[in-house]
DNA sequence: TTGATACGTGACCATATAGTCACATATCAT
DNA sequence: ATGATATGTGACTATATGGTCACGTATCAA
């Protein structure tokens, strides 16, 4: 559910090296299990990986879908595409002819641009 | 001085909304002063402004001169583009053929994939 | 030199974050 | 029902982060 601030959710999420990873391991097996995930990080409980999960999720960077007593996590893309959209693109303007030529086709936003202004004073 | 983990600390920049905000005067007008800058944030001190610059630059993402009593703050765009070419180019996948097409003229990175492992137990 | 301007440093505080643990709930197999 | 498996919750600690302030340094102008 992110609001108009997408941004800041999904830069945070990607911030940190073991929800990257994370993120890596759904890349190479999608639909993996919170036990599945937690075989990569044995320096680490299952708490903590369920709390990058959940950190995960909210930035709607994997879906989950609760199957009997297990839950599987699936990756995102659209929110990086998003971001990739709205930021990258913006500052590697050498990327900017090839992205804005792929935009509407793969998210079909409104805005290509870039709608935030954050003050005007 | 960004090591082997380059991502982190872009990402970790590029996540609060300050920062990108500060980003995106410099990207309307480069080379401005930490004071001209702070002109934009009357919510905020100097001090604050400055930190935010300097977690920047840490990045790697604004590059600094001084300049008599001034300091000039430049964007510099290669740690987006290193970044996108990295992690969103491969999640992102229908941007991939595009990106990687224009990867090593860009950065003429050594490895494109992704060399953190974090663990192979 | 004096004063004003522009930036820097270190200490400091409040809050957010990463991570763990005890405990609880839900599901599957028998 | 019983036990094992898989995930969830709330409290808790330690550290990181965002932000401010008092003070210090460097530069420009007169």
């Amino acid at each position: 559910m992110q609001s108009v601030e997408q941004g800041t959710e999904v830069f945070r999420a990607l911030a940190d090296p073991t929800r990257r990873a994370l993120l890596d391991r759904l890349f190479s097996q999608d639909g993996q299990t919170l036990n599945e995930l937690c075989q990569n990080f044995p320096e680490m409980t299952r708490f903590g990986v369920m709390k990058h999960l959940s950190v995960l999720a909210e930035a709607d960077l994997v879906l989950t879908a609760r199957q009997g007593r297990t839950k599987r996590h699936y990756l995102n893309p659209v929110p990086i595409e998003q971001v990739a959209n709205r930021w990258i693109s913006k500052y590697a303007a050498r990327f900017t002819s090839a992205l804005v030529a792929l935009d509407d086709q793969v998210i079909a936003g409104s805005e290509t641009e870039e709608s935030r202004r954050p003050e005007s004073a």
